[in-house]
DNA sequence: CAGTGGTCTAGACCACGGT
DNA sequence: CCGTGGTCTAGACCACTGT
C-alpha cells in the first residue's frame, strides 16, 4: 500500500527542487518502470541514494519503505535493496462490517438468527481450527438483510473455551460479530474468498435457487494461539467486493 | 496495513524498558481495545504521549501512523487523533501472477490463445472504460493451463490507442498480462471480486459443466486517464484467494 | 567480520484546518 | 490565530545476514 498519507509536504528548500521523500519514491518509482532499475537488480544503498538526492538518509529510508511495502522493491539488511523480481500488485481491501456497509448504501440493516447449537463440529472444521477431535463448538447461523431482504448468510463456529461469554448472549437480539469485536481483544486472522454453489441452507435464506454461485468469504480468528471464531459469509447473488490498486 | 515491518527493535536502553515504536503501537492497541481510548474519543497529541513513553515524538508518529494505517485511527492536523468510530480490518491481498502463482505451487505453468480479434466493444465494455461509442478494442481470450489442465480463462479488452504496440504482438505466444506489465508503465486501477456462473465460453474453457460457480476477478487499469485494458479472469472451480488479517 | 537497513533522538519548520 | 500532525535533518546505535 504506497501509504500516500499526508499531502502536507514539508519541503527542504535549503538546496535543489527537493519536494519530500514521495517525490523520491516516485523518482525510484519512475527508474523502476524505465528499467534504470532492473528487475532483481541491487539498487544504490540508502547513504548513496541521500547524498544524490541531498537529503537525510532517514528521507531516503522512508521513500524505499513504502514502495517496499507496495511490493515494488525487496529489502534486506547487508543483502541490500533490489528491485523485486515479480512487480506484484496489491491490493488493500476493507473487510467490510456488514451493518454499515448496508447502511453506508442507504439501506435499512436487519438481522435474523437462524439456528443456534451447541455440540461437536466436523472434522473438517475442527482441523480448520486446529482443535482436538470431540470439540465442542456454538454453531450459528444468521442472516443480514437489507430493506429487508436477504444479504448474506452466515454459518459461524465459535470455540466457547476461548471465548466462553459468547455462550450467554442472546444472539437472537445482538449479532454474533458485533459481540465478538466489542469484547475480543485483537486478533490475528485468515481470509479466504471463493465462489461456491449455494446449497439448500443457503439458497432458502437468500432466496435463490439451489445451486446458485454465490460468493462466500472466510474467516478465522485467532487469540493468540486459541482459535476464536470460523465464519463463512454467503453474499446473496450480485455481490461484487471492490478495491482500488 | 499493519505494517510489522522489520523485527530489528533498535530499542532504547536509556530510561525504562521500552522496546521501540511498535511496543508503543501496541500499548496504544491494549488501549483502544480496553476501551480507555473509547471509539470516537480523542487522544492526547504526540507531545504528551511521547513524555508519557519517554520517547521521541517521532517514534510515537510513527506508531499512531501505522494504527491509522490500519484503520484503527483516524489523524487529522488540528482536529488530533480519534479513535476510529469503524474498526474496520483492512486486509491486503497480493494479485497473484497466474504464472508464478503455478510455479510457487509446483506446476509446469501452459498458455493457449482462444481468440483475438479487433473490433467495437460492447456498450458495457465501453462504459466500464470510460470510452465513446464505437470504440475499437482489442478483444483477446485466452486459457492458463497448470500441468495441462484449465487453471483461469481470461477474458480481456485492450484499448490500442493508449498501447498501440499490443496489436503487433503475436498473443498466441505471449501472454498479454506479460506484456502489458513489461511495456506499459506504472498505473492505478480497480478491482473487482465476485462469484459468476460459468456460461459456455467459461465452461467449455474450463471443462466444467455450465452454471458452475466460479471465481471471478475484474481488473480496469489506467495509464493516467487513458483506459489500458479490463479483464476477467475466471478461475477453475475450487479457487481460494487467501490472505491473512 | 563488515555492510546495509531499521530505528531512535532532539530539534526544527511547515501545512492544514478548527475556532 | 494557533494547536496538531507531517516531515526533514544530522548523527547515532544496533540487528541482521552474506561472505
Amino acid at each position: 500500500m504506497p501509504s500516500d498519507g499526508g499531502k502536507g509536504t514539508g519541503r527542504q528548500v535549503g538546496r535543489q527542487g527537493m519536494l519530500g521523500w514521495q517525490a523520491i519514491r516516485d523518482e525510484a518509482l519512475r527508474r523502476i518502470h524505465a528499467r534504470e532499475w532492473a528487475p532483481g537488480e541491487m539498487i544504490p544503498n540508502e547513504a548513496d541514494l541521500a547524498q544524490e538526492f541531498g537529503c537525510a538518509r532517514t528521507t531516503v529510508n522512508r521513500a524505499l519503505r513504502d514502495l517496499a511495502d507496495a511490493g515494488f522493491l525487496d529489502r534486506r539488511r547487508k543483502a541490500g535493496t533490489r528491485v523485486a523480481l515479480t512487480p506484484l500488485r496489491k491490493a488493500t481491501l476493507e473487510i467490510p462490517v456488514i451493518s454499515q456497509e448496508i447502511e453506508a448504501r442507504g439501506g435499512t440493516y436487519g438481522y435474523a438468527l437462524v439456528s443456534r447449537r451447541l455440540g461437536a463440529a466436523p472434522i473438517a472444521v475442527q482441523n480448520r481450527l486446529g482443535l482436538p477431535a470431540g470439540a465442542r463448538l456454538l454453531h450459528v447461523c444468521a442472516l443480514h438483510l437489507c430493506d429487508g431482504v436477504p444479504y448474506v448468510y452466515e454459518d459461524r463456529w465459535v470455540n466457547p473455551v476461548t471465548v466462553p461469554g459468547i455462550l450467554q448472549i442472546d444472539l437472537g437480539r445482538i449479532n454474533a460479530n458485533a459481540w465478538l469485536v466489542q469484547n475480543v481483544p485483537y486478533s490475528r486472522g485468515e481470509l479466504a474468498l471463493s465462489a461456491a454453489a449455494a446449497d439448500d441452507a443457503v439458497a432458502s435464506s437468500l432466496q435463490c435457487p439451489a445451486s446458485t454461485a454465490v460468493f462466500a468469504m472466510e474467516r478465522i480468528t485467532w487469540m493468540g494461539e486459541a482459535p476464536i471464531t470460523l465464519v463463512t459469509q454467503y453474499h446473496a447473488p450480485g455481490y461484487r467486493l471492490t478495491t482500488s490498486i
